[in-house]
DNA sequence: CCAATTAATGTTATAACATAACATTACGTA
DNA sequence: TACGTAATGTTATGTTATAACATTAATTGG
């Protein structure tokens, strides 16, 4: 199912959503020209689909979207693309949805912690340094050398309670 | 690709697996006892398989190793049995493998840290309770409202950096 | 500049993971 | 014993992801 039919609230005029994306685009352009590699017209058509909203999307649902763009598009064309994206940071793949969604802090350094809102469906990304630190502590103690890691949280949004308040 | 044709190390005579197997499989006919509902054979079974080792396992592996016993079984046999297990907290679904492993402390409260070797696969479940409180601060923060929520570590557990120190 | 090499994409096929929908069976209870 | 519910059987299909090989585009060294 496509996620944006489970959990389709949105939240108009929350923000001017055209900032969040040249900025991302911005940011994905310079990043891939200091470090060399391509972002080329299918990965950036894939990234600017991707940022399309903050909800994390699936392969087949941007495979649908880019068709008419890039006719040939396959699976391969949108799954080469993501892990183009998520190696150069620029999107994260949301395991508990299997879905990808931009990321909001490509340009420096982070861990990540995803807060996915049932409700609206989007994901917001912090960089949640005290569960982090915590998180390496526990690491340490349990003398386990991390390569990688995630935290998924699912549940309900503050802009999405704010709203059921509200109305 | 099954998880153990890629992760094979095994950790031998570390501890008395046998031990583990009782006392989670007691654990669950207790809870399942208590709670009203019922252990099936099937339910029982896959737990069993589960909890073969501590590495997660995938659902077709666990359908190909249940078939001797259960000849009629199909995919919604095991799909069936781990939704129940998953519902009563006797398994955990390991989201960044698509895969199961045992819940080690199903007899109380807890929230979850998986730490995923890459070397021997085994998964192992940590408590940490400094990560939740850190954890549960962020989502204040951020006016989250959690309904559940996976921490899911990749990296090289303890037993198997001290193999690699010592050999 | 052009040949060699590498990077990216096209294409076909299939593997791997998961659920829907409806039929049947088992079992407790009125 | 008929009824309702829980569990399982069964068929089919939906969804997610990758393998393998061909072709095209870009880069680089001579």
């Amino acid at each position: 199912m496509s996620l944006t039919e489970e959990a389709n609230h949105n939240h108009p005029l929350e923000h001017d959503h055209t900032k969040c994306v040249s900025k991302a685009l911005g940011i994905a352009e310079n990043l891939c020209m200091v470090r060399g590699v391509q972002l080329t017209p299918i990965r950036h058509q894939v990234l600017e689909l991707i940022w399309d909203s903050h909800k994390a999307i699936k392969a087949y649902d941007l495979l649908d979207r880019i068709k008419p763009m890039q006719n040939a598009a396959k699976p391969a064309t949108i799954y080469r693309a993501l892990d183009f994206l998520i190696e150069q940071g620029l999107i994260h793949r949301v395991e508990s949805l299997n879905a990808f969604v931009g990321c909001s802090c490509s340009d420096h350094q982070h861990e990540l912690l995803l807060l996915i809102c049932k409700h609206c469906n989007e994901v917001e990304e912090r960089p949640a340094p005290n569960v982090m630190q915590a998180l390496s502590q526990e690491f340490y103690q349990a003398g386990f050398l991390p390569h990688s890691k995630a935290i998924e949280a699912h549940g309900i949004c503050g802009k999405c309670s704010d709203f059921h308040s509200i109305s």
